[in-house]
DNA sequence: TGTACATCAGTGAACGCGCGTTCACTGATGTAC
DNA sequence: TGTACATCAGTGAACGCGCGTTCACTGATGTAC
């Protein structure tokens, strides 16, 4: 029930008036009732209260549709993760745990948009706005984590860009893993945020970061 | 091509000799290809070479025919894993390194076994051999990280299934981010396995854990 | 060794269903003058 | 302010197709005696 201008229930008329973001909203509340091989293009016509054919408007398949779910995902997902980066203020080590935290909140709070994003196997060559949300929302953790090596003395800097791809990927496994809002596949002993800190915690660990200790940034 | 006792091509007569086998090659095959999702009882049939009701004497649906090559695909995995972690030896931390490329090597190179076990939404409760087969793979990575585990000092041992889910979940998040061997989302500027290296060794440093210099075993 | 019989593992025809897609159409909206 | 018209965004009927599933059946295999 999100498409707005509209009172009550149903449509206005003859004309929807917003097809493509409710024929998208229809995607993201069948995806997560029934994954994301489990509904077509009919059922979302369907659920957005439309003939069969009115989505061949808006959408050239079911496959395009995706990709636009994908999109908007990797969109809100980049804009979540920068707020929570928030520049590094007020300090860099407390704002890249809440990095962390607010990838693992994505995947559990939008447990559709995630498997759009990186489950539906949608390729990330089926739209090249498509592409480019994917590529801000990585660049985002990138410049935290170069943010970040800028604290460590010249000598023992990593990579960015591989300490970056690290932290991707074990946030991505324990989300994908661990973290799911749907289905949970595996119970775990303790919440996955915790999990992610201590991670982060030990890997930061070996590559000589510290916990800056309250008050005392430099 | 891959049912034994099978002269040629083609089937024996009446009776097919293996129809089960030919079913999960059918279903390999045609996930490999298309994806989990991309795949029907029909087809694994007419892949198989028997009419569309013959599945029927042996899965009772689709997604039970799928679990099976779930379960399979744990077995498989467990056993790559646990040979290649050789209990330790020579030397536990070189052994650990061969664990982490095992799991990579295998998600590579059976993509669609990978795909059946972690992302096609079997869950594990839909049979108890399932799970068992998905456990005991686990357990392998389990008790290697307790072998590594206690070669630190009492005082600083972190606990264990902690530690084995940050390695399973930084192994995962590779290999489903840039490690697939079928079609792979996002280039790379190194090897996949060079970047689990690199991860784990930056883990274990944050851990206190020290490579061995060869022949120093103790 | 042969025969009768039970059981197993296939066939192939049939069915209802929903999907994808096309088509001529029509109601609603915007705009030029 | 009205009117004519172009364009947009829907409808609904139609189609072919393949899927899932059932059914009575039948060929092959194993075994008791």
């Amino acid at each position: 029930m999100s498409w707005s201008k509209d009172s009550g229930s149903g449509r206005r008329g003859y004309h929807h008036g917003n097809l493509r973001e409710a024929l998208i909203q229809a995607a993201l509340d069948l995806i997560a009732e029934k994954g994301p091989a489990g509904f077509t293009f009919a059922d979302a016509a369907r659920s957005a209260g439309v003939s069969s054919a009115a989505p061949y408007r808006h959408y050239r398949d079911r496959e395009a549709l995706l990709a636009d779910v994908a999109r908007r995902g990797f969109e809100l997902f980049g804009e979540r993760l920068a707020r929570a980066w928030n520049e590094g203020k007020p300090d860099p080590y407390a704002s890249f745990e809440g990095l962390g935290r607010a990838y693992l909140a994505f995947a559990r709070e939008e447990p559709a948009y995630y498997s759009a994003m990186f489950e539906a196997g949608v390729p990330l060559s089926a739209d090249p706005a498509l592409r480019q949300a994917s590529d801000h929302a990585f660049a985002v953790l990138r410049n935290a984590t170069e943010t970040l090596i800028n604290t460590l003395p010249k000598e023992n800097r990593p990579p960015a860009l591989m300490m970056s791809l690290h932290i991707w990927a074990l946030s991505h496994g324990i989300a994908s893993l661990f973290g799911r809002g749907d289905a949970g596949r595996r119970s775990m002993p303790m919440p996955v945020e915790d999990l992610l800190e201590a991670g982060l915690l030990v890997y930061l660990r070996g590559l000589g970061v510290q916990a800056s200790p309250p008050g005392a940034q430099k």
